[in-house]
RNA sequence: GGUGGGGUAGCUCAGCUGGUUAGAGCGCAGGACUCAUAAUCCUGAGGUCGUGAGUUCAAGUCUCACUCUCACUACCA
C-alpha cells in the first residue's frame, strides 16, 4: 500500500465546464483515485475552483454580482456537477479561500526572500472607460500587419501573426468596445523563472513516466529559454501583495497575484482546508521533511496547463528552497473535439456538464470519455460514437449480460446461486483468460492509460458473454440441471467481477450490479493482482445467496434521440 | 513565423527500444444459438500504414524533404 496524492487541473470560475474540461482532468483524475483506492492506497484526490483573473471579474460583471457573490455561486455550481458526475473529490476547494491566501503570499515573501522574485515596471494597455487594464487578448485593432479589423492583442486572427497590443491600429476595449485606451506605465512582481531554468531542466528530464506530451511541452519551453513572468496584476479580486506583517506592499495598492501563481497553491492550501474539516494532517502529504517523500504525487491536466505545473509551479516549490513536495506523475491530455473543430458556446456547439446530465446518466458520459479519452492525441466527440459505445459496449456486452444471467436464475433456480456440477472446458476457459486479463487490467490503470484499461475492462465483459455460450446452461439444464448449474453459479460470479472492476468508471451501475447479487461491500475492493487467484474469484459468492434480476441497467440510446441531441446542440455541420 | 501532437481498414483508435501473413472496437456480409435489453457467440470481407526519397539483410516503426490537420506560442486561463 501506497499514499497517492491526486490533483485535476483547477477547473476555472466562469461558468460550467465543458466535456472536454471534464474528459482531460477531472474525469481521469477521478477514476484513477477509485481505482487506487479500490486498490488499497491511501489516496487523498484534492481539487478546486480557480477563482481569479480577468475574466472572473466580467463574468460577474455581465451577470450584474459582486465577484465574491458570483465565485461563491459558481463555485457551488460546479460543486454540485462534479457531484453528480460521482467525482470523487475528497475535498473540493477554492483558490480564494484564507488558506491560500496566507500561503500565496507567504511563498511570495519566500522567493523574494531568495532573489527570485524582482519588481519591473511594464507597459500595458488601460481602458478609461472600464477602469481597468486589459489583458492582451481583450484588446482588439485594425491589425498593423494585414489590416485586418478584429485582431486581438496577443494575436491577429486574419493573418495569425503574433502581435503587441501596443502596436494595434485604433485599439479599443473588447470589453466595452471604448476606444478610450491608453498605455499606461504599471509595477509588478516578476518570478525569476530564468534562474531556476537548469534546476528545472535537470527535473523534468529525470523524471519517469510522463506521457511524451508532457516532457515535450516542458523542454520546448526551456529550450526557448525561460522567461521571467510577471506575478502580479491590476485587479482587485485576489490575492493582495503583502509585506510579512500583512500590510499591503508599498505601491502595490489595487494589485493582486496573477491567477497562475496562486492556483496551484491552492492545492496545497486546499489539502490545510481538508485537514481542518476533517481532522486529517496535510503535512504529510506536502512537506518531504514530514513523510511526503513516501506519497506518489500525480497531476492530471490538459496539455495547456503543461507549462505552469511543470515549469511554472515547480518554480515556486524549488525556488522556495523549502522541503516542498514536487510532482511525481504528471498525466497531460490532449483535447476533446466537437466533431473535429472547437467546442463553442456562442455557436451552440458542444455539451457543459449541467446539460449533459439531463439528456444522460453520468456513467454514460464516464464511460463514453474514458473509453475516448484524448490521450494519443486530440478526440473527436460524435454523437454518433457515444450512441455506439453506450449501446454496445454498456447496453449490450455489459447490462445484457448481467441481465440474462440473473434472470435465467431466476427463472430455473429460484433465485439463489446453485450448488452442484464439476467444472469442465468452458470453466477453464474462462478462468485462463481472467488469468491474464485482469492482471493486464491493473497494469493499465497503474499506467494510467485510460483507453486501454477500458478496453480491456469491455474484453473481460465481453469473455462473460462467450463463456456463457460455452457453457450453455440452458442446453445442459434438459438433461443435466448439475451440469446447468456450474455455468449459472460461474455466470453469476463473473457479474460480481464486473460489478467490482466497473466500479471506478461507472459507480452508479456497478453499485446497482452489485447490489443486486448481494456482493457486501467489504467484498468490493480488488484484492487481486499479479496473482490472482481466479478460482477463488469464481467462487467468491456464497451457495444459495439470494440473486436479484436488476432492472434494465443501461437504457439505448434511440436514433431520434441523436436526431433531437444533434439539433439541440449542434453537430457535423456546428 | 516558431514549437509540439497527429495523419494506420468506411468510422474511432492500438501498434514499446525497426524483425514471421499490420491489430481492436464499431459498421458491413454470412452462419450459430435462443438464457437475455432484436441481445450474444463464431466466421469473413476490407488497409501499397499522408506523399517522395534515404539508411538497413529488414521500416508503419529510424533520417530528410514535402503536404494536410489540430494545438501551444508565456498578460485568457
Amino acid at each position: 500500500m501506497s499514499k497517492i496524492l491526486i490533483t485535476s487541473a483547477l477547473p476555472y470560475i466562469n461558468g460550467v465546464k465543458h466535456l472536454g474540461n471534464l474528459a482531460g482532468s477531472m474525469l481521469p483524475a477521478d477514476i484513477y483515485a477509485r481505482a487506487m483506492r479500490l486498490m488499497g492506497h491511501e489516496v487523498l484526490y484534492i481539487c478546486a475552483t480557480d477563482e481569479h483573473g480577468t475574466p472572473a471579474e466580467l463574468a460577474a460583471q455581465a451577470e450584474g454580482m459582486e465577484v465574491a457573490a458570483y465565485c461563491e455561486a459558481m463555485h457551488e455550481a460546479q460543486k454540485q456537477a462534479g457531484a453528480q458526475f460521482k467525482l470523487s473529490y475528497d475535498y473540493f476547494g477554492r483558490s480564494s479561500a484564507k488558506s491560500n491566501h496566507a500561503l500565496t503570499q507567504a511563498f511570495a515573501q519566500q522567493l523574494e526572500a531568495r532573489g527570485l522574485i524582482e519588481e519591473r515596471v511594464s507597459r500595458q494597455v488601460y481602458s478609461n472607460a472600464d477602469g481597468r487594464f486589459l489583458p492582451d487578448r481583450y484588446v482588439e485593432g485594425t491589425c498593423p500587419s494585414c489590416g485586418y479589423e478584429g485582431a486581438r492583442g496577443d494575436q491577429c486572427d486574419g493573418c495569425g501573426k503574433l502581435l503587441d497590443p501596443v502596436d494595434l491600429i485604433d485599439p479599443y476595449s473588447a470589453v466595452s468596445g471604448s476606444k478610450d485606451v491608453e498605455i499606461r506605465e504599471t509595477n509588478h512582481l516578476y518570478l525569476r523563472q530564468s534562474a531556476l531554468s537548469d534546476d528545472l531542466r535537470k527535473w523534468v528530464n529525470a523524471a519517469k513516466g510522463w506521457p511524451p506530451l508532457a516532457t515535450s511541452i516542458a523542454l520546448k519551453w526551456l529550450d526557448e529559454g525561460l522567461r521571467d513572468r510577471a506575478i502580479t496584476r491590476d485587479l482587485k479580486w485576489g490575492i493582495p501583495v503583502t509585506n510579512e506583517d500583512g500590510s499591503v506592499r508599498k505601491g502595490f495598492e489595487g494589485k493582486v497575484f496573477y491567477v497562475w501563481f496562486d492556483a496551484p497553491i491552492e492545492y496545497i492550501a486546499a489539502t490545510q482546508d481538508w485537514a481542518a474539516e476533517t481532522g486529517g494532517d496535510w503535512a504529510p502529504w506536502w512537506r518531504t521533511d514530514k513523510g511526503a517523500d513516501e506519497v506518489q504525487y500525480v497531476q492530471f491536466m490538459g496539455k495547456d496547463n503543461v507549462a505552469f505545473h511543470a515549469l511554472s509551479f515547480p518554480t515556486t516549490i524549488i525556488g522556495s528552497g523549502e522541503p516542498w513536495k514536487l510532482v511525481d506523475q504528471l498525466k497531460a491530455f490532449n483535447w476533446v473535439t466537437w466533431y473535429g473543430g472547437k467546442f463553442s458556446t456562442s455557436q451552440k456547439r458542444g455539451v457543459f456538464m449541467d446539460q449533459a446530465l439531463d439528456i444522460a446518466p453520468s456513467d454514460y458520459w464516464r464511460w463514453h470519455l474514458t473509453a475516448n479519452a484524448p490521450e494519443g492525441s486530440d478526440a473527436a466527440f460524435t454523437w454518433e460514437e457515444f450512441q455506439s459505445s453506450v449501446n454496445s459496449d454498456l447496453a449490450n456486452v455489459l447490462g445484457n449480460f448481467v441481465n440474462r444471467i440473473t434472470k435465467y436464475c431466476a427463472g430455473k433456480f429460484d433465485g439463489k446461486l446453485p450448488a452442484g456440477g464439476t467444472p469442465g472446458e468452458a470453466e477453464a476457459w474462462i478462468e485462463a483468460e481472467l488469468a491474464t486479463r485482469i492482471p493486464q487490467l491493473i497494469k493499465c490503470y497503474e499506467a494510467r492509460e485510460f483507453r486501454k484499461a477500458m478496453t480491456e475492462t469491455r474484453a473481460i465483459w465481453a469473455a462473460g458473454n462467450e463463456y456463457l455460450t460455452q457453457a450453455a446452461p440452458w442446453t445442459h439444464y434438459k438433461t443435466d440441471v448439475d451440469q446447468a448449474a456450474i455455468g449459472v453459479r460461474y455466470g453469476l460470479n463473473l457479474v460480481a467481477l464486473f460489478g467490482i472492476i466497473a466500479q471506478p468508471v461507472i459507480p452508479d451501475a456497478a453499485a446497482k450490479i452489485l447490489d443486486a447479487i448481494g456482493v457486501p461491500e467489504d467484498k468490493r475492493s480488488w484484492n487481486f493482482g499479479e496473482t490472482t487467484d481466479v478460482k477463488a474469484l469464481l467462487s467468491a459468492l456464497p451457495e444459495g445467496q439470494a440473486i436479484a434480476a436488476p432492472d434494465v441497467l443501461f437504457s439505448k440510446i434511440e436514433d431520434t434521440d441523436i436526431e433531437a441531441w444533434t439539433e439541440r446542440f449542434g453537430g457535423a455541420e456546428g
